[in-house]
DNA sequence: ATCATTGCAAATAATTTGCATTCAT
DNA sequence: ATGAATGCAAATTATTTGCAATGAT
C-alpha cells in the first residue's frame, strides 16, 4: 500500500525482503492473490507481460510519463462526469458500462518535478 | 492484422500453425518483435500477465466485456475533441498530454450479438 | 489441537537465446 | 556468396504448486 508506483511481484518482494528477509517469493503471490480475493488489491493492466499490482481501489486514470517511465494515479470527478454524460447520450449498443478508465500518456517538462494538476 | 481480437503469442502460433504447420513459436517472437520495431504492430496492456498484441497501430479506445472476456476496439472522434477540450482548460503541471486512450469496462447484455456504438 | 501461513524446492508457463541450417537475393 | 530468417532445443524468467514445518489461536 505504502508504494506508489505499480509495483511488479519482483519489486514487491525485494521492498518487503529489506525488513523481512526471510519471506519468500511464493508467499509473496500467495498474500497477493488473497488481497486480490478480498479486494484490497488489483493487477493494472500493463503492456510488458509482467504482472503490476495496485493498493489503490477505486476506479481511477492513470498518467504515464513515457520519458520517465511513471506511472502516476489521477482521478478526475469532473471528467467522468462529463464522460458519464457523454455515453448517457450516445449509446454504446448491447453493452453496459460500469467503468472508464483513462490512460493519459504524455512527457514531463521537468523529470525531476512531479506532475501536478491544476 | 487480420485478428481482430488482441492475440496472445500462443494464439497467434496456433492460428498461423494451420495454414502454416512448419512455423516455430520461437519465430512468432521474434517476427512479432521485428513488426513493433517497425511500427507495424503494439502490445497491448492486460491485467493477466500475458503479453497481447494489437495490429492498429492508430491510438485507438478500448471495450471491454468482462463477461465474455473480448476486447473491442473503439475509436470516437467526437469523445477524444471533448476529453482534448476539456484538458485545454484543466491543466497538467509539468505534463505535455501526447495520447489519451479509454478503457471502457462493462457487460455485454447479448453474448452472442456484437457490441456496437449507435 | 487445529488450521492457516510459511519457506523451500520442484513444476509449469511464458519468453528469449544460441546455433546450425535454410532461404532469398 | 552473403546476410537475414528459420526450426529446434536449451536457457531464462515469471508464476504456481506440493509438502513438511512453523505460527497463531
Amino acid at each position: 500500500m505504502s508504494m506508489d508506483e505499480h509495483p511488479t511481484v519482483d519489486k514487491i518482494f525485494s521492498t518487503i525482503s529489506k525488513n523481512n528477509p526471510s519471506i519468500s517469493l511464493g508467499s509473496i503471490y500467495r498474500i497477493l492473490e488473497k488481497l486480490i480475493e478480498a479486494n484490497l488489491a488489483n493487477c493494472v493492466a500493463s503492456e510488458d507481460g509482467i504482472k503490476r499490482f495496485d493498493a489503490k481501489m477505486e476506479p481511477h486514470s492513470h498518467i504515464y510519463s513515457v520519458n520517465t517511465d511513471e506511472i502516476q494515479d489521477y482521478n478526475d470527478e469532473e471528467l467522468n462526469d462529463l464522460i458519464k454524460a457523454y455515453f448517457a447520450k450516445k449509446q454504446i449498443n448491447n453493452f453496459k458500462i460500469t467503468e472508464i478508465k483513462l490512460q493519459i500518456n504524455g512527457e514531463k517538462d521537468d523529470q525531476t518535478k512531479k506532475v501536478t494538476i491544476i
